[in-house]
RNA sequence: GGGCGGUUAGCUCAGCCGGGAGAGCGCCUGCCUUACAAGCAGGAGGUCGCUGGUUCGAUCCCAGCACCGCCCACCA
């Protein structure tokens, strides 16, 4: 073993052989509890980021803390399909031979799309490997399997037959770019520096006009109302009246409409049912035409003679131009606000209306509330669980048709009768007219309507499969906050809808890592960090120890210095092992002969339980340093220096004792460090078996006692580090080396004078509050016991400087 | 527009129930001690964003303010 702990090689072997070995596996085991967290499927084009290394680490240390605990552990792999975002890349490598998919029609198309995954997809789970991740890999599922496929097909058919999904002609946002609807959540709003016209409609009856504010002058084409609010008195006269619409020249009737806001513009609103969600509303509520003049592809259409295959810029310049030669142009001003755009390409969102699904969700949102609010569904931390509430209590229906060709196509038939068929497999003939000419729906669905299954339709649903009995429901979800509405709510409302249970027990959001600089890790910037870099450099297990130290409740900057700290303490376990295993002793057994020894297994018991209770409420960075002070102060600086020259005299009792008391260290490191922990493990003698899969330690109490004792000798023997002192510990009596500190030393730092000022200090702060009534009477019990032992302390490391002061007044 | 989070040492961040202000890195001092100098021993450094309130006592609870960030959103 060299004194320098490389991981080079060493990581990249125990991955092997763990997956090799079949360790990673979960098998049906019917005698013992699972524990199951299902992976967030990565998209099939993806590579992996530093979200995905964080939550990865954190999934894995888990499963591997429980796995050691004895429990049937399943971390299960697999990929999404991610329809919209692998068809945009497919598209891309096509038009560099200058094709469209157009080009090759859908079936060579979506046969394409295959051809690139089996080449270039599907990388990502391979980088998990190197994350050390214990993945069931042979368990790998892909949302587009032959089976997976038939669970979506009997969720749709379920939502159907429950009058829950259904096709309707209403407003929704349209891509241009991408040239398919998206749903609400795929809309993303940034601010933009916009325009605000103010134009005149005339009255009909010639008594004047009405001035209306828009954003966008083309839609002015389209109006068919103009809209004021009842109350506004300035109006009052003007509803029931019409106007007439520039450039159309159209009548429209003037009406009332509590969705006006008196205070914005001039407090009367076009009405544009066709390209506008609120105007849509009010038109359908009032019965308005809908006409529309921008086509699917954002340019102007032929409605309106003289405009057809106009951009908007162009058509907005004509509109304006002509309410200026008008004299209807009142004016123009710099207009700063919010515009939706596709969160894929970036594209303006156009709002249009469009015969698409919908998903009623507000009756599969009511169980998810119900779980979330009674506490079958924890978040962690908890304010994710009322957002997450506040999501699902003002849910809408949810648009899952998508003009795209990769993904799963609707199963919904059209016959020429006017029949509409919906089954999990092709209809035969018309249920209706018994026509055997159907046509299939264009359309394929959302991908998160298929990643709404993914806890249960990878374990064979909708068969009623073993694995589905004895890993549903799962335990842990392990999620980035951008996804909770995306996924996490979905899955809970489906698991609930389709299995009558929730798909998990808790929920952690994670930190999102930005880059050191805090701005947001991205490839355009080039502030993006590859945590395989990281890997490559530093470690798996630093890496990890590193990514668990940083992560925290709220977003973190990524830090070299975390994982510079993973380093070192792989490196410090490393070389604490080597002191101890080249006692060349064979047994592994505790068999405590002193104080140090029996205080070192009571403080490895109590470190267990620390980490134990930090892994269960997902305190990982608080776990990660605690395991980080119990191997360096604990076990290093203390106990192994104090038993080292009973080691170099191959104490038998000392050498069996240190290497069991290292083995309960391992363990405890295990889940954050996989491979280094093995290494050493495997150095261990007559040791047969892995780490991986040795029991975590349960608890031990047989040296509680002990952990005391030490105690009271540490605080003395800490005493005298600080003034330079050097210590050791010898049965229950503590042993000065250096009896003197180099007086010069002691001299230029005045240790021993600030120790005494400092105990001095707090000794007079603990009798002021012991001496306080009102304190007494107002603070709880163990409080004031708590300040009295404190004072006691004080006074006794205060006399082992410079005598009992109490005897001197 | 609505909601949420943050502000603690030079840097990155902990601080769970109101009672001692902490860690790692960096810096300073002293040590090449037969596991580790990628180490060891010690040290300096803080108006816990600001103002008020509750309390015997506030980094912690409450209110307001400032700044930073995030999410949601149909004021054209």
């Amino acid at each position: 073993m060299e004194p320098l702990y490389k991981p080079e090689g060493v990581e990249e072997r125990w991955q092997r052989t763990w997956e090799d070995e079949g360790l990673y596996a979960a098998d049906l085991d019917p005698g013992r509890p699972s524990y199951v967290i299902a992976v967030p499927p990565p998209n099939v084009t993806g590579a992996l980021h530093m979200g995905h290394a964080l939550n990865g680490t954190i999934q894995d240390c888990l499963i591997r803390w429980k796995r050691m605990q004895g429990l049937n552990a399943l971390w299960q792999p697999g990929y999404d399909h991610a329809g919209i975002a692998t068809q945009v890349v497919v598209e891309k490598e096509l038009a560099k031979d200058g094709l469209t998919r157009h080009d090759l029609g859908r079936e060579a198309f979506v046969a394409r799309v295959w051809e690139w995954l089996e080449t270039y997809g599907k990388v990502i789970i391979g980088q998990y490997r190197r994350l050390g991740a214990s993945l069931d890999y042979r368990r790998e599922r892909f949302t587009m399997d032959e089976g997976y496929v038939r669970a979506v097909m009997r969720f749709f058919v379920h939502l159907y037959r429950r009058g829950l999904v259904y096709r309707d002609n209403r407003m929704i946002n349209w891509c241009p770019r991408c040239a398919t609807a998206i749903s609400d959540l795929e809309v993303h709003h940034h601010e933009l520096d916009d325009t605000l016209t103010y134009a005149r409609y005339p009255l009909a009856d010639g008594s004047g006009h009405v001035t209306i504010a828009t954003v966008r002058p083309p839609t002015i084409l389209a109006d068919v109302a103009v809209a004021v609010h009842p109350q506004d008195e300035r109006y009052r006269g003007l509803v029931g009246k019409e106007a007439v619409v520039p450039v159309v020249e159209r009548r429209v009737p003037i009406i009332a409409d509590e969705r006006v806001e008196p205070e914005f513009g001039t407090g009367a609103l076009k009405i544009t049912p066709g390209h506008d969600p609120v105007d849509f509303e009010i038109g359908r509520e009032h019965g308005l035409p809908e006409p529309m003049v921008i086509g699917l592809d954002g340019l102007m259409n032929g409605e309106v003679p003289g405009y057809a295959g106009l951009t908007q810029e162009e058509a907005e310049r004509r509109v304006v131009a002509w309410l200026e030669e008008h004299g209807q142009l009142e004016k123009r001003e710099p207009y700063r606000h919010s515009v939706g755009h596709c969160e894929r390409c970036g594209s303006r969102i156009e709002p249009l209306i469009s015969e698409q699904w919908f998903v009623e969700m507000k009756e599969l949102a009511a169980p998810a509330i119900e779980a979330i609010h009674d506490g079958r569904v924890r978040f962690t931390p908890p304010v994710h669980g009322d957002v997450a509430v506040n999501w699902l209590e003002s849910i809408r229906p949810w648009n899952v048709s998508r003009q795209l060709w990769w993904g799963h196509r609707i199963p919904a038939w059209y016959c020429d009768c006017g029949a509409t068929l919906v089954s999990e497999t092709p209809p035969d003939r018309c249920a209706e007219c018994g026509d055997p000419e159907l046509r299939q729906d264009e359309d394929v669905l959302d991908t998160w309507f298929s990643s709404a299954l993914w806890p249960f339709a990878t374990l064979g649903w909708p068969g009623d499969t073993p694995d589905l009995r004895a890993f549903y429901p799962g335990d842990v979800n392990s999620t980035a906050r951008e996804i909770i509405f995306l996924w996490v709510n979905r899955m809970i409302m489906a698991g609930l809808e389709l299995m009558g249970d929730v798909p998990f027990r808790d929920v952690i959001i994670h930190s999102t890592v930005l880059a050191p600089d805090g701005r947001r890790m991205s490839k355009s910037l080039g502030t993006g960090i590859d945590p395989l870099d990281v890997i490559d450099v530093h470690g798996t297990d630093a890496t990890r120890y590193g990514l668990l130290k940083m992560s925290s409740t709220q977003d973190v900057r990524f830090s070299y210095g975390a994982v510079e700290e993973g380093r070192k303490l792989a490196n410090k376990l490393w070389n604490a092992s080597r002191l101890l295993l080249s006692a060349g002793g064979k047994e592994v057994e505790a068999r405590p002969t002193s104080v140090e020894e029996r205080w070192v297994l009571a403080r490895l018991d109590a470190a267990r339980a620390e980490v134990e209770e930090h892994f269960s409420s997902f305190r990982f960075s608080t776990a990660a340093s605690a395991l980080y002070h119990l191997t360096f102060d604990d076990f290093c600086d203390w106990y192994a220096e104090a038993i080292k020259p009973r080691l170099y005299e191959k104490d038998p009792d000392a050498v069996a004792t240190s290497l069991a008391a290292l083995e309960r260290l391992l363990a405890l490191l295990h889940p954050v460090m996989p491979h280094v922990t093995e290494e050493i493990w495997s150095h261990f003698p007559e040791r047969a078996g892995r780490l991986i899969v040795a029991p975590w330690p349960g608890a031990d109490s047989r040296f509680a006692d002990a952990a005391g004792a030490l105690e009271r000798v540490q605080d003395a023997a800490a005493i005298f580090r600080r003034s330079g002192v050097r210590v050791a510990l010898e049965g229950e009596e503590l042993r000065i080396f250096d009896a003197v500190v180099r007086p010069d030393r002691a001299q230029v730092n005045g240790n021993g004078e600030a120790e005494i000022e400092r105990l001095r200090k707090e000794v007079a702060r603990a009798e002021a509050m012991l001496a306080n009534e009102r304190f007494l009477a107002g603070a709880p019990p163990e409080v004031v016991e708590g300040e009295r032992a404190k004072l006691a302390r004080y006074r006794r490391e205060l006399a082992a400087l410079v005598g009992d002061e109490s005897h001197q007044k």
